[in-house]
RNA sequence: GUGACCGUAGUUCAAUGGUAGAGCCCCAGAUUGUGGUUCUGGUUGUUGCGGGUUCGAGUCCCGUCGGUCACCCCA
């Protein structure tokens, strides 16, 4: 029986084969990223994954639809498999944020879907780190949720030379839109225009932007300038001001899809270009407004960062660290006789937090040896009877090979010292 | 949803239209005996699936399923 296509299989390592992906990395990263949300005060929350179709067509129309995992349930309620997070956010945030002194800072890991065929760093199925930050609008709080995006990869080890933000802003846009004599009702395809212009041929994009009343040529300058506004500059002092200048630069080109964003938009991308966006966000001060009906109106900001993007670029950058079972010792049972007095050291070390293997049935030595060396345990230890009938451990150190006999009774002190 | 390329053992790959194979992995035995080495043997296939052409198809054709990449769209 196969899995279903654009969906993951997860095993430990050292993985089986090249098409399944490694539940030990996957766990590497969700705890780069927790610890991160943790170091800058963001508090975990989660939602449904199934949740009522109408809270995703919402806030993106029916177009949607056709790239959802939706259906009918048994009650005949249409529901949808979630593909963003930020409406279950939305929804938490109007039902309870008065429970919350502003502005609050929550980020999320959950699992997100979406029916399309799939392709490179794009499956039906990913894990996002989600964070935002609700009910404040100054620009250092864009200043504080890119460095947390900042940070969040270099907890994985990526430095500048690997990955870069590249920061734009709506508002920037808007402006510029609005001098070139640009009509309102046409911004939003004048938005989409701008997204494409990197992967458009010049002449598509040309005339996509007179026909919104705008000339190409004013519009490359305008990007090529680069100059920040003064909430651009502002998020770049602060950055600076933290030392992480060196991860941002301003680039119009990204603008983001979204009809939503309002301000400060985002993206991060690897350096040499080989891959998708990394992460993207941006300010949605009317989002919430929207979702909740007109119930609360709170300005935000917030991002996402995918597992598939981030794992291929760590695998290919060889960021990612080995990743073995972690066990401390290997208990080498010759002496089935001695079996007993075994168990009894090995729940003994385990019950103080060591992480113990052996063989529960008779194996010959050398294959435990072979196994121990497999595992990468850290020790060998072996229960003999001394001469004098007292009960000993030898504990062979694997790496260094040195050896060592302590008494049973002392073994779990001597592990404490490792 | 559209298009291009690709599907052979658990895995990585061979096999002019003519007997489906090798390395690795796994299992067993021996060797080694302060052990990780080495040797010997063994298991494994509806060649993704279903049709067609042919004396004969892994190979050619059609369909289908799956994979990869691009488009569409964007989290």
């Amino acid at each position: 029986m196969q899995r279903l296509p654009g969906f993951r299989d997860f095993y430990p390592e050292p993985l089986p084969t090249s098409d399944v992906w490694s539940a030990d990395a996957r766990t590497w990263i969700f705890s780069r990223w927790r610890e991160t949300a943790r170091r800058y005060g963001f508090r975990e929350y989660d939602g449904p994954p199934l949740e009522p179709l109408e809270l995703f067509t919402l806030k993106s129309g029916e177009e949607i639809v056709g790239q959802l995992y939706n259906f009918t349930d048994k009650g005949e309620r249409e529901v949808a498999m979630r593909p963003e997070m930020t409406p279950t956010l939305a929804r938490l945030v109007s039902d309870a944020q008065r429970h919350y002194k502003k502005p609050f800072k929550w980020f999320a890991i959950p699992q997100l879907f979406r029916y399309e065929k799939q392709q490179k760093g794009r499956l039906r199925e990913h894990f996002q780190f989600n964070a935002d930050i609700i009910g404040e609008s100054n620009p250092g709080i864009d200043a504080e949720l890119i460095a947390l995006v900042i940070d969040s990869l270099r907890a994985t080890g990526l430095t500048a030379d690997d990955f870069v933000i590249r920061l734009s802003s709506r508002n920037a846009w808007q402006q510029f839109f609005e001098q070139a004599g640009g009509k309102p009702e046409n911004a939003y395809a004048f938005y989409q225009a701008v997204d494409k212009l990197e992967r458009e041929q010049p002449d598509v994009s040309a005339k996509k932007f007179a026909d919104v009343g705008v000339q190409i040529d004013s519009v490359n300058q305008f990007i090529e300038s680069g100059q920040p506004t003064e909430e651009l500059q502002s998020v770049i002092e602060q950055l600076t001001a933290r030392g992480l200048g060196e991860f941002v630069k301003i680039d119009y080109h990204i603008i983001r899809g979204l009809a939503y964003y309002t301000g400060v938009v985002f993206e991060a991308f690897d350096r040499k270009g080989e891959f998708r966006a990394i992460a993207g966000g941006g300010r949605y001060d009317n989002l919430v407004k929207l979702i909740s009906g007109g119930k609360v109106d709170l300005p935000a900001i917030g991002f996402g960062m995918g597992d598939v993007v981030l794992t291929n670029l760590l695998q290919e950058r060889g960021k990612l660290p080995e990743f073995t079972a972690g066990i401390d010792v290997y208990m080498l049972i010759e002496d089935e006789s001695l079996r007993g007095e075994s168990l009894k050291v090995i729940q003994q070390l385990r019950e103080s937090g060591k992480a113990i293997e052996f063989s529960t049935g008779p194996l010959k030595s050398d294959k435990q040896f072979k196994r121990a060396l497999e595992l990468k345990s850290k020790f060998m230890v072996r229960v003999e009877k001394s001469a004098d009938g007292a009960l000993v451990c030898r504990c062979k150190n694997l790496q260094t090979r040195d050896e060592k006999t302590v008494p049973a009774t002392e073994l779990e002190t001597w592990a404490s010292g490792w």
